[in-house]
DNA sequence: TTGAAAGCGGTACCAG
DNA sequence: CTGGTACCGCTTTCAA
């Protein structure tokens, strides 16, 4: 643990005052050029850095806003994170960014150490409300995809019970009735199975068949095997998003099978595969933009934007696939 | 700009010192449990919230590093800064992610504001080894895929020849000739056109049936239908990276032609496609996870890997497209 | 249990 | 052109 070199050390180095080290690094204009040379020398020398915290303290004119990301590697949550880094930039902001890898514990050493670092948070999280207002220590949180009570936090309401219907009107339109759903694989449904749900009943179908997949590739060529398997008279599916649905696709290409699939996100990456993936898209940019300006408003003590300004609404994106 | 509430004014809200403050918010034990209460009611009326600056100046127990990397939304770089951020997590490291959008203007820009936010920089650059000088302030700098020359300054080597040379041995061997090479579309070529150059020289092959193409799925399929436009008899070809690589293997498809495919950087993404791709693959992990050790090493000051320790080898990955 | 005082490492504003 | 001094906001002794 070498002992920090401050600006002290340079000063008593170079035989000069602090004051004089300080106009030297930061290019100040009322100083001898040679004492500036010996200054930086002396500092080079000594391998001097000026501390941030120092430096922020007289100037705390930065902010940085935390962006707390269940899987970097999953290009959903990365198209948010690179709009709110894009929008977070504009501000002029700083943004940290931590992969909780989808786990309670990780959020919760996140959070641990968070709180002295950053002045808003903005991501997703599935620890309990409690625990977040206990380890945010005060600074504002945004929400994405869930709901709020404190009045500290905020949310980015994710609406989908449109775009699932147009999906599913769409399917009905092409002729099919036997329509089956690939969840993701906890133990209870998830909104996107609700909002299946209430589709397939407005046309008076059985949204009966319905499989849980692991959310990646292979988890949702099993899950789509299982699935025709139990229920092989299944025409087309919806999937919970766009990684299951190309493993589905996969599959039944494999199989030589004729299904018509709709994924759920929008990502980029469902253009790359072939068919290219028929999907209800989320505007991802929206998203990251909507978090980085409530948190903007939250910190300002502005008035934060509410109700409808809130909500993005997926929409149904129709590519080949379906 | 509302001015900041210090602990001063939680204490005088609350009619205790700052001491006391400090005492109730940290959960030091020295406390009456009224006192307690009373001083945490305010804090929260005021919306206080401690200065991260000023705690860092008092304990700067914290480091953080900046990532740089030219554009989150591809893949490759995605992987990089997983790994980076699962390297600085296990060091309890905080990583601020800066994407540049593979602009010297942003890279600058970005600079600017870096130097004051974090104790290291580790990323990809196109600035001038001097510029960085300039604009670093004397941090640490890891530089990934390039070289350097200043002492501050280290590099994290690809190496890539005996990757590329595998593959086109492999090419070779499966009875091809003529192939044909996707490079990027700058001015220069890049080095993975050196090391196809040499590797098809190896064989006596001629390297000279190469298309640039812009860095996109769409830009791959368009290089790919002007380079058999070309050179009809084509039957093989190597990649920039993998996203061209789809591109042309999509391209292919549509066309009804069979075409050997390999790409380069060994993407996940590489696995949805149909033919999964064939690539020469760099270690992403790897790549992240040393840039980040070698960012703790030249911050502490010790003894900074060198040599072979800091190259990441290409290696060929055999999937289906080729 | 609480408060006063002394820094942490810089920068800004003086005076010299 | 240079140095002294006063903070920035917080935590940590050390008294009271």
């Amino acid at each position: 643990m070498s002992q920090r070199i401050t600006i002290n050390d340079v000063a008593s180095a170079a035989g000069v005052s602090r004051q004089t080290v300080s106009r030297a690094l930061n290019d100040k204009g009322e100083i001898d050029g040679d004492t500036k040379q010996r200054v930086l020398d002396a500092a080079k020398e000594l391998g001097y850095r000026p501390s941030r915290f120092a430096r922020g303290l007289v100037r705390p004119d930065t902010t940085s806003i935390g962006l707390v990301i269940p899987d970097l590697l999953n290009p959903f949550f990365t198209e948010v994170a690179a709009a709110a880094l894009e929008a977070a930039r504009a501000k002029g902001w700083h943004v940290v960014v931590y992969d909780t890898a989808d786990s309670v514990d990780e959020e919760l050493s996140t959070l641990q150490v968070i709180g002295s670092q950053v002045d808003a948070v903005v991501g997703y999280f599935n620890l309990s409300e409690t625990q977040l207002d206990q380890h945010t220590h005060g600074i504002p949180v945004v929400l994405i995809g869930r709901e709020h009570h404190a009045t500290r936090f905020s949310s980015i309401r994710i609406e989908g019970a449109q775009g699932v219907r147009s999906a599913v009107d769409h399917l009905v339109a092409a002729g099919h009735r036997r329509i089956g759903m690939l969840d993701h694989a906890h133990a209870e449904p998830s909104d996107k199975h609700q909002w299946f749900c209430d589709a397939m009943n407005a046309h008076g179908l059985s949204p009966d068949k319905v499989a849980g997949a692991v959310q990646s590739v292979d988890g949702g060529a099993d899950a789509l095997t299982r699935l025709l398997k139990a229920q092989p008279d299944v025409t087309a599916i919806f999937t919970f998003n766009d990684i299951i649905a190309i493993g589905a696709l996969r599959a039944a290409r494999r199989s030589g099978r004729d299904l018509a699939v709709i994924g759920f996100d929008g990502l980029q990456l469902g253009t790359v595969v072939d068919p290219a993936l028929t999907t209800v898209a989320l505007d991802t940019r929206k998203i990251g933009a909507l978090a980085v300006e409530q948190a903007a408003r939250l910190m300002a003590g502005d008035e934060p934007l509410s109700g409808e300004d809130l909500v993005v609404q997926a929409v149904l994106l129709l590519r080949e696939s379906a």
